[in-house]
DNA sequence: CCTTGACCTAAAGTCAGGTTTAGGTTATAT
DNA sequence: ATATAACCTAAACCTGACTTTAGGTCAAGG
């Protein structure tokens, strides 16, 4: 058995947001002796499955709902598969939403590339005095989304 | 000149929302009658930008910051650009970090799709009654970090 | 005249996942 | 016995980009 500092130095997590995820109900089997929390091999594990959840972005209700399918055994392996399902399209999501992104700072990055480049000159300047770099990004904006 | 609503409609954005940019200085030319906001070419011009630094993710913070850059001219060029580049690699970080979430979350899926398949015989189950999910994950981690 | 609608402000509320603070109790070491 | 370290709770605070609320001004239409 460990007190929440022991636990917190094994982990490496602040004292503080161990006491938040009791608080949230992860970990439904604590127990306590005289008002401290004993965590015991049952929390561990827990907690290594939370560390686990939370690197694939799960939110905490998530994270507890999942942890209580797991004391339910095989008959909530579909419930289970849904939500990292679900996680999974949202993050495809992202990470094309992401490369969109990139796309525009990878242009924007060129342009004020060539700007400075050409910064003896002002070519871009002369061309469109004072809008341009806005007008150019708008331009690519346009042709990308 | 449009009024605050006009402008609403216009960007489709709630009128409240063009309120807080303007608290926010991002509409450092705009004028009032008696009190009313009157919106000009250059603060549809403002908008059109922030909109579009928006899409890159950048913060109110850093829209103000680049428009001011803007009315500096041409000196500003680097800074400007440091901006994106600084985005850029924040965008590229995050898009590695969301594929290896989701390296893990086609392994989960994948887990989960074998566990219902061998539904009927419990193989999984009577391999490491109780304990499997949590960890085959963990094993999945620990090969993944 | 009076009501409706569009405008205004300042301040508080929202979301998540914690962190910090204030005030109080327990355990351990001297 | 007492000092101090580690524990406890409830509640406030944090970030960011808004949104909502409460209360007020003003112009036009019926």
């Amino acid at each position: 058995m460990y007190t929440i500092g022991q636990v917190a130095a094994m982990f490496n997590l602040p004292v503080s947001t161990l006491r938040y995820y009791d608080k949230e109900g992860l970990f439904p089997t604590l127990s306590r002796q005289s008002g401290i929390r004993k965590f015991g091999e049952r929390e561990l594990e827990a907690l290594r499955v939370i560390e686990c959840l939370k690197k694939s972005g799960l939110e905490i209700k998530d994270i507890k709902q999942f942890m209580s399918w797991c004391q339910e055994g095989p008959a909530t392996y579909a419930d289970r598969k849904a939500l990292f399902e679900a996680r999974k399209a949202t993050v495809e999501a992202e990470i094309a939403k992401l490369q969109k992104t990139l796309d525009m700072l990878r242009f924007k990055c060129w342009y004020y590339d060539v700007a400075i480049q050409d910064g003896g000159e002002a070519r871009l300047e002369t061309m469109l005095p004072d809008r341009l770099p806005q007008d150019v990004q708008r331009m690519y904006d346009n042709a990308h989304s």
